[in-house]
DNA sequence: GCCAACGTTGGC
DNA sequence: GCCAACGTTGGC
């Protein structure tokens, strides 16, 4: 099991919106790097939905329902995963927060904060976990 | 709205 | 293959 973080400009695409749709396809990374990440991922992984901008907090957990496959909507090499959400936080967690957090100044939200498909320890996940309560 | 950081593009 | 110029992202 691997862990993961997306973000996603909430007015673009916000939790709410995937709640809404149960499910979508991950579509938009135009970023070799985040390209990388999206084709490591694998069925059943589960990832932070972090908002950027406005909010700049994780808001919840969803999991990747379909492997990476070509983006639909674009004729170049770039690729979509499925997600849909697991559950909310019961309790937010703001990049502050984040920021504040010794053991999280490796997260790559901290280190390159621009990256919009990263990867999460497992150490991470918990401690990101153990904040949300 | 500004600007720093980063990635990509294109001229040489 | 280097690097300057440009565009985009995202925090503030």
């Amino acid at each position: 099991m691997n862990y993961w973080l997306i973000k996603s400009e909430p007015f673009k695409y916000s939790w709410d919106q995937l709640n809404a749709d149960k499910s979508t396809f991950w579509d938009g990374v135009r970023n070799y790097g985040a390209r990388i990440h999206l084709r490591a991922m694998k069925k059943g992984d589960q990832a932070f939905f972090y908002h950027s901008n406005e909010g700049k907090e994780i808001v919840g957990i969803v999991k990747i329902i379909k492997e990476a496959y070509q983006d639909p909507t674009t004729e170049a090499d770039w690729s979509v995963v499925d997600v849909a959400p697991v559950k909310p936080l019961k309790k937010t967690v703001t990049l502050e927060t984040i920021k504040k957090t010794a053991a999280l100044q490796k997260m790559q939200l901290v280190v390159n904060s621009r990256l919009s498909v990263q990867p999460v320890t497992k150490e991470e996940w918990e401690i990101v976990l153990s904040l949300a309560k």
